[in-house]
DNA sequence: GATCGGTTTGCAATCGATTGCAAGAAATAA
DNA sequence: TTATTTCTTGCAATCGATTGCAAACCGATC
């Protein structure tokens, strides 16, 4: 008995011996098929308890052409340093692992620089997981039309505005970048400074709801208050205090393309004892666990990480059933909090 | 020519003639086998490019038996909600993957809530993975114990002078306490809280620190001043919050065991108008990206993870190859800034 | 032309679980 | 008792890559 249980390499075949039933049996007494009778497979399942016997992924995979994994690819944006540090991908990251375990898939972590080009061919084709996961669409979609192109199953975290043949999942980013100026306008602010990239598909989309908020209250957009930096609070510390070297403080409003960027304007302006916000209001974007420790705390567009999680494996899993897919929008809520003024 | 590029199924067999080779010459020419001429190898390779073909994995996992996969798992806390979501573990698992990734191996992401308790069994004995690494001592090290037991490759993140018979790999946590502490001291703290649970064992080494700072200045430790508390903001929030209440500000420094703790501690003074450091000097621990961000900034110990991500993974695969393992403690490194006093 | 040493390639068994099909057991009907 | 139906179980082929061993090949030497 004891023997038995430390050598580690029972086999089914070995294993449905001890039980005393074929192989057949014990793999389906295993998979809970209800061809075998209940008794037998209660039999058969607490043997494998007692013999710590579990089946071979390996083989198993090999033999059904599943593998009940996900690849999940942050797909950062190359030549930045939004980097894997950034809490809020990898905040992601953590709520898909508890959507996909929940349905019993298990997830396996790449990026967008290791693996290959070719994410279909590396993941999929050689049956290392069963559909993909992408954190974010970079800056160019190329590699992702690839795959999708082949009819693997994909989801991507992003803008679900894109038109694409491929479902995406995010925030409604209009909407998030129109409430963030419309509440900064709100505030009594006049120039408001946006702190991102255009180029890049959802900080687009927050720009689109920057312009509308404008002009929905009769401002002029001034082209000179967008900055197109990257995605980190580095870049946002620099280009507040380039901003400010130049032009002096230009403005009384920020509306920011993340935490970590509106964290690192923060910085700059409270060196310079810019006063937040009697001076200058913020708003950021994702409200990550940071926002509400700052202080001020950081009045910012909530996005539904876990909402998102769920809503991404459930349009892969259909993918998997052939079912119709769709991209969703999920609702985004801003949440106030010191770092802007009220409403007057 | 294209049908078949689109065909995405290929299999050995097929490709291999396709190449006008045996499947033994092209499964050795892909794998860079020396048995297989120069030539052969480079056209067979060329070929594989060109139809898009790779080994699947499954079957390769099967009959190697080695699936160049690392489980990762975050061994959380467990009734606490440390979750996921600290910057810090997530920090770890991003370097992880840079280390994993440098070494050909691919990083299966899990979490002490999901999988079975049985590590060993579901994912080395079932072929899911090689090789397990642990983030996180969690409070009892039961799990890994048993999982060590049966002989399976891992590695720890924890307090490396733990007495054990696997390798962990983790900061000088004593060292870490008592620079922090020292620190404090020098800056001329009298009344330091320890905010973090000594029941853990990193906790417990840096606690240590903290003790010995405190006989090594002639200063008596007043246990009071010990909070164990959970590795939470919100905890160490609610913590200051109730300390200050029930006994007013009896304290002029503080000693967080991570810098999320800090910043709850931090959020909670401020909101008082406690100067910092001018009432109160703060030392956080890790160092990760918002420390620098905060204002003031967070004085802190910096945990090298990249490093320390690099030595678990070589920790692993030596014993991948029987090679001797050893524990490894890393330096830290005191980083100076704005949320404590200078010496004087 | 036969033989030898060395290099290059191919045959066929193997890894372990799953599953279509068919046989065996049990239960019911005639 | 035998025929028929309904449950259960088992046989054996299969998934696709790897690898020990042996065969084929090449040029060179005797």
């Amino acid at each position: 008995m004891y023997t038995l249980k430390k050598n580690q390499k029972l086999t089914l075949a070995q294993f449905a011996a001890l039980a005393g039933v074929s192989t057949s049996t014990a793999s389906r007494a295993l998979n809970d098929n209800p061809l075998i009778k209940q008794t037998t497979r209660d039999k058969v399942q607490a043997l494998a308890k007692e013999y710590d016997y579990s089946v071979n992924a390996a083989a198993s995979r090999l033999r059904t052409q599943k593998t009940n994994v996900i690849a999940v690819i942050l797909n950062l944006i190359d030549n930045t340093e939004q980097s894997v540090a950034d809490p809020f991908l990898l905040k992601v990251v953590g709520d898909l692992n508890k959507a996909l375990n929940a349905k019993g898939y298990e997830l396996l972590l790449s990026n967008s620089f290791m693996a290959t080009d070719n994410w279909a061919n590396y993941f999929i084709t050689s049956k290392r997981a069963d559909g993909l996961i992408i954190v974010g669409q970079g800056k160019s979609t190329e590699k992702i039309t690839a795959a999708a192109s082949t009819g693997v199953p994909l989801v991507v975290w992003g803008d679900p505005t894109s038109d694409t043949h491929y479902p995406i999942v995010g925030g409604n980013n209009r909407l998030g970048g129109y409430k963030a100026t419309t509440h900064l306008i709100a505030g009594g602010c006049q120039r408001i400074l946006f702190l991102g990239d255009p180029g890049h598909a959802e900080m687009s989309e927050r720009h689109a709801g920057y312009k509308q908020a404008h002009q929905d209250a009769n401002m002029n957009i001034d082209p000179a208050l967008t900055m197109p930096i990257d995605i980190t609070s580095k870049a946002a510390y620099t280009c507040i205090n380039q901003f400010i070297r130049d032009h002096g403080l230009a403005f009384d409003g920020i509306v920011a393309i993340s935490d970590m960027v509106a964290l690192g304007a923060l910085k700059a302006l409270k060196e310079r004892y810019v006063g937040i916000p009697a001076d200058v209001s913020i708003v950021g974007y994702d409200d990550i666990a940071l926002a509400e420790l700052m202080h001020p705390s950081l009045t910012t567009i909530r996005q539904n990480t876990a909402l998102a999680a769920e809503k991404m494996v459930e349009q892969l899993i259909a993918q998997f059933n052939h079912q119709a897919t769709h991209s969703v929008v999920l609702d985004i809520e801003l949440i106030e909090r010191r770092s802007s003024r009220t409403s007057t």
